[in-house]
DNA sequence: GCGCAGTTTGAAAACGATCACCGCCGGGCG
DNA sequence: CGCCCGGCGGTGATCGTTTTCAAACTGCGC
């Protein structure tokens, strides 16, 4: 493949009209024009603007007819200053997530689900990926400094000191994915061992009697889970473990299943931690002249765009990255809010059957 | 496919340490602290917090000391209540470009290049998403509150009036992609007609001599450049366009080639506006029993995931999408500091070659 | 020694809201 | 008839900065 760049264009312009914003007309109104326009105190128009009880009817429709003559709008900033609240929140993405931000679309799908239900509770979200040591400064002094009333952390690697940082200055946080050690953060994950058991016990259920597993890096909680769900639904069913580990790239999928069969030729079935390393425990496995499902079923993990294209495609177990979102958002509002939330919340998996098992 | 969903579990928390911000410690130091600290007034602290000259070194000292010791860092919300300005930007994606945020990596990566260009200059960003007239309502007054500094909106019809509503009321704007009508909105874009036309050029040099084009739908910007690319290089090599006009559907692609075969079987390449269609194309070339280059070379555009999996793979035009937030964010940047800026930049594309031409 | 220009510095007024008080007013009760 | 009390509305302080303006101080020339 090759490639060529073209020249870059630009058109030189006036540069007249896009000045700084010019005292254009009237000045925004302010709290106290609306008070003079309905002929009320300043503390009166604030209460009718913040809906407060205890003003009479009549005082209120003239303060909300001033309101909607003026277009009075009140200024967040000079609420903030006094309330402390600035009805927004920050969402920030650690050096490792931002990273790969682009690539991967679970990062735009959860930033979608928070901005969904931010969205709905009338709050605005502040974007901060970490890109160094001096960003990760400023954006924790961003938080602590009381410029948004919660931080969400999205994070991959789990250990990331951040949020116990942020924790710890009582600023309300909450991360995607269990952490590492023992936090006192709450977070919000996907069921891994749930689904990973799901999965096994199809696998038992079709009458298979050999089942592997490729787990992930077991530095990672998400990787540490799944293995402990393949493990309890392994036990219960009175069956041997197998266990190979890779690293989550297609090649440790090959590579960890070709170990797989050296060790144990006869086995008939391989649940796979990412679709990725089952991506590439299908190619070892057509290499070795087995066939999939038929010889030897393959089952997945995260219902990436690979299992679809996989071949045959994949059975997998797909994660709610919406609603990590959603449910994220919802527990630092409630957070922010005074409301006790839950240490950790699990979000079930959907199971999802294709044709790499029969 | 089928699909079975797990139970969400949950892990109901003491909610103990979760609360709202305790007063824990000490408050967070005031610029009046710091001046007391350092024995000076508050105007003298400040003016030494934001690097002012004309003031003395020794006592300069003294009051970085004192910002040292108290661990003292301005509070923003403070400040942008008297110089009106928040030193953030807001990124707004509007209703058509919201929808296919998650699907479309072409958003992910223009909010990454965006965020890096703030990050550097030390700005934040907000995100807002406008999902409805009500959020429409919401995210303007906002920016006409002057809660932001600017304002980029990544819109995908081209005929969106917020740009101009903000505009009209003085913020900085910048928008991605040409405006439809005649719009005073300084815009980024790609340099659609020069991508085209470097495309054409390529396939009138390599000796082709009936090229068509599909092009896209003719109330896109985008679309409509990149025909008028084809077009103009067409004319300068004395060849005769021939035209199909899809709708960024692969389906689309395939039906406009089979319109394009009908009535000129012997065209020998064809130049289609998106990698989408061009696969749909190539499909359809396959159908008619014609070999893809050899019989009609095919060139798309875009250059997305599809056009590496495409058999054979596409070449095509890739797109500078990093740098269009990049450029975006300098823009309003510029245009926020009072600067004037170009009423528009084209983005120079790059030619990929593959495997559909020879 | 004194006036004067040129720096530094400090006091105080914004900025635009919220909110703790306080006063006013009318009605019920002793 | 006087007193108290509860509901409603206004006054003024406050949040943490920046910024204007005038005072104070410097050094200098006469």
């Amino acid at each position: 493949m090759s490639v060529t760049r073209s020249f870059n264009e630009s058109d030189d312009g006036h540069g007249g009209p896009h000045s700084r914003r010019a005292a254009s007309g009237h000045e925004r109104p302010t709290l106290e024009t609306v008070a003079a326009l309905a002929k009320v105190s300043r503390a009166t128009a604030s209460r009718v603007v913040n809906g407060s009880t205890s003003v009479s009817p009549d005082i209120r429709d003239a303060v909300l007819d001033a309101v909607g003559v003026l277009n009075y709008v009140p200024n967040r900033v000079a609420r903030g200053l006094v309330t402390h609240q600035m009805d927004s929140f920050a969402l920030v993405l650690t050096e490792s997530a931002g990273r790969i931000f682009v690539e991967d679309p679970f990062f735009a799908t959860v930033v979608h689900g928070v901005v969904q239900e931010l969205d709905a509770a009338g709050k605005e979200l502040v974007l901060q990926v970490v890109s160094s040591p001096q960003s990760r400064e400023r954006i924790t002094n961003y938080a602590i400094g009381g410029h948004v009333d919660g931080v969400l952390v999205v994070s991959v690697d789990g250990a990331d000191e951040l949020p116990m940082t942020l924790a710890g200055k009582n600023v309300p946080v909450v991360v995607n994915g269990r952490p590492m050690g023992r936090s006192a953060v709450p977070y919000v994950d996907v069921a891994n061992a749930d689904g990973a058991r799901q999965a096994v016990r199809r696998l038992v259920d079709s009458g298979h009697r050999r089942i592997a597993t490729i787990a992930g890096p077991q530095n990672a909680p998400g990787a540490v889970d799944r293995l402990a769900g393949y493990r309890a639904e392994l036990r219960d069913s009175r069956r041997r473990p197998i266990v190979a580990v890779g690293n989550c790239t297609e090649e440790s999928g090959s590579s960890a299943m070709r170990r797989l069969l050296d060790e144990h030729p006869r086995l008939d079935a391989v649940f796979v931690a990412s679709d990725l390393m089952a991506h590439g425990a299908v190619r070892a496995l057509r290499m070795s002249g087995r066939r999939v499902p038929d010889d030897v079923a393959v089952i997945g993990f995260d219902d990436t765009e690979v299992a679809r294209y996989t071949d045959p495609p994949l059975t997998t177990v797909r994660l709610p990255i919406l609603d990590i979102g959603r449910t994220m958002a919802r527990q630092v509002l409630r957070l922010a809010g005074g409301e006790p939330v839950e240490r950790s919340i699990l979000l079930g998996t959907e199971f999802v059957v294709r044709e790499s098992t029969c």
